[in-house]
DNA sequence: TCTAAAGACTACTATTTCTATATACTTTAT
DNA sequence: ATAAAGTATATAGAAATAGTAGTCTTTAGA
């Protein structure tokens, strides 16, 4: 499961990809419209600063707003920004790859091999998928699952 | 991330699928040649059971043994039964879903299509690799990740 | 230049989930 | 009868997640 702050920051950058052409936009006012702990926000989109995508304005007037086009920011950026992982097992992990503790020989672990493929294909949609097309798909309604 | 739980699950499900023609096996051996806490694998063994994938025999001379074909026992239904849900998100859920605490409008969420998209590409190997398919990945090695 | 608005940073607490252990009970082969 | 083995439930401990608090820094504008 994601956790609420992976949530939480896509939500934000969502919100701050509609949000281009204008000024900053407050913390508070993220937080208040997507029911967000503001305190807890602001540390997710320290996060997000720090780690580039987002440009952050002090004092009065200031705020937050995207550092990148909305369609350069991907979900397995986020995802390993605030999530870590996207594989399911530490040892199919690229970018957090380490060794499984029980694991008697990783090289002919069948279970790698098959948390390799579910990676691969998982981030497959993560890699593809922006910020922009959030917000185009929130453009149309869907009736099932 | 997979919990120790499911990793454990399916670890004991591949050493069972291994010996299908033997009479049944002990969690104590089991839980050693895999490294696993006995207790705790006593438990697992008794989901899997209750979910119908194991037979169980009481009282010396008892153990466990696979109640299906391995062929027919895929990882979407083990993790399902240990982990719950194969979606990122509850509301991208098929079998465990509920609804965001935080979603204005889950019709038109955009994190939630993205999701579920994530969910069928996940979904799509999970409920294609079998206990057989693992057991057969494990008899040549691989080179990289 | 003073003040209020707003983010930056650090530390802490609370809650939940996961992992593991303990204990008592039931069944079965010998 | 006894020991081996699974069944079942409860509980404890550890780790991760979620959220809160407080102080500091920067900036716009009166």
């Amino acid at each position: 499961m994601l956790s609420k702050k992976t949530k939480y920051a896509i939500k934000a950058l969502v919100m701050l990809g509609k949000n281009m052409d204008q000024p900053p936009m407050q913390i508070a006012r993220i937080a208040e419209d997507e029911r967000i702990p503001k305190k807890f926000l602001e540390q997710i989109l320290l996060d997000l600063r720090n780690a580039g995508y987002l440009y952050s304005k002090k004092g009065a007037g200031g705020g937050y707003s995207l550092n990148k086009d909305p369609k350069d920011i991907f979900l397995v950026d986020i995802l390993r920004i605030t999530d870590g992982p996207i594989a399911m097992v530490p040892c199919a992990s690229l970018k957090f790859y380490h060794k499984c503790d029980e694991c008697h020989n990783e090289l002919t672990c069948g279970i790698r091999k098959a948390f390799i493929e579910v990676r691969d294909a998982s981030l497959k949609v993560l890699s593809e998928t922006s910020i922009a097309h959030i917000i185009e798909k929130e453009k149309f309604p869907i009736t099932s699952i």
